[in-house]
DNA sequence: ACCAAAGTGCCACTGAGTGGCATGTGCGTG
DNA sequence: CACGCACATGCCACTCAGTGGCACTTTGGT
């Protein structure tokens, strides 16, 4: 029936509806980024991109969440790698970095700029954090039930996969923010996925360590 | 000048301003638990307490933080003492869970009750979910200012503090839930700060297995 | 050509949060 | 004790995020 053999023929619908999605984020993350996140307005944001308020609200949950809208898009195509996965013999944390690290250097030069710049505006205002940090939640939660349907770990009973989530969320924002940082002392290089992926392997490499840390004498 | 010997008598005004905030944290969350969070309008709120709107936010910055402000108060409690702990020869994490166990063990029933109540409600509704994790980076940060000034600790050049604190409040995050969820399982009883301390004992414990947790053979 | 469904625009509305100014109350001074 | 100062509050009008409802246009299938 409407089951198109091209790979990228999407009826044309969809097309229209992918696109005026993806202006809304970039036009969004522009203007954001040029004056404030709340120094820009849903009325002119809508205005701009020649959308009415109230179709904004039918892509979107908020004007939050257009701002981190490249969260979600990286988080996806994670979870898209984890869940064709094969359970290996290594560690889950293993597992999970290799999804991680290889679906950001698989992003583009334009989506990895979109991503420092979303994380960029967090920095700056609050009510991104929470809704960011918001975000990470849910998707913990749909990573636990991948952790529980394909890999055998049920986080009822055991409190591991929970802590492993959280611990592997830690260590992905400490990355992001050092690669964000990194990218703003160096504005004229484009974005480098590779130190993300370089940050998130050393951040790995110290959690055991943190384990144990202890005050130095003064 | 104006420094009464006595301790529990603060300047009268300051004894009213604490009375009005009580009443409104008491009553929002009462009012939270049997409606709902947004069954409730600020406006019927201030009804109830008798204050205006403008006063509402002379105490809090939002509606979500008066239904978080039992987190508020036990966090700002555990800098406290977490600021006057002498830094022995024993393992941050440690040194941590001490200060948030003995807190909470010398919270009062009420208190503790007022702070199930407030962990009930987060795990409802988004919105309060996403305030209460930026209140915990707010604090974090606030953490890293105590680990760089007493203990010796620069989180600018080794990552290792940053990812201790957010281990440490994966924890407790986990120990919070269980406790909630054991907590209702049991309505009669009152609420067992010693419970919270086991689960967050357990959950410490749990922490090194993982990060070499593997997946399970099917 | 036609129809049903999906997508959109428009409008009015609720409720959170803010600014400004007038009013009142506690507190220290003479 | 009276005065004045500073702080806390009340009131009012305003902005803006977000929602509900309905009418209109576009698209895809028949």
């Amino acid at each position: 029936m409407n089951e198109p053999a091209e790979r990228h023929a999407l009826p044309l619908r969809e097309r229209k509806k992918l696109r005026t999605r993806r202006d809304l984020v970039d036009t969004a993350l522009r203007l954001f980024t040029e004056r404030g996140f709340d120094a820009v307005t849903l009325d002119e944001l809508c205005a701009r991109v020649e959308v009415s308020k109230r179709t904004f609200f039918r892509y979107f949950t908020s004007k939050e969440e257009v701002a981190n809208a490249p969260f979600r898009e990286l988080w996806t195509k994670v979870l898209d790698e984890l869940s064709v996965t094969e359970p290996a013999d290594r560690p889950m944390l293993e597992l999970f970095g290799d999804a991680l690290v290889s679906t950001v250097e698989r992003m583009t030069v334009d989506d990895a700029g979109w991503l420092l710049a979303a994380q960029r505006l967090s920095g700056q205002h609050p009510a991104l954090v929470a809704h960011a940090l918001q975000f990470c939640e849910q998707h913990t939660l749909a990573v636990l039930d991948l952790l529980r349907d394909r890999f055998g770990l049920d986080p009822e009973r055991d409190p591991r996969p929970r802590l492993l989530c959280d611990l592997a969320l830690a260590v992905y924002r400490h990355a992001l923010a050092g690669w964000q940082e990194h990218a703003d002392r160096h504005p004229a290089d484009p974005p480098s996925t590779t130190d993300f992926s370089t940050r998130y392997r050393a951040a790995v490499a110290a959690l055991r360590d943190s384990l144990t840390l202890t005050p130095q004498p003064r």
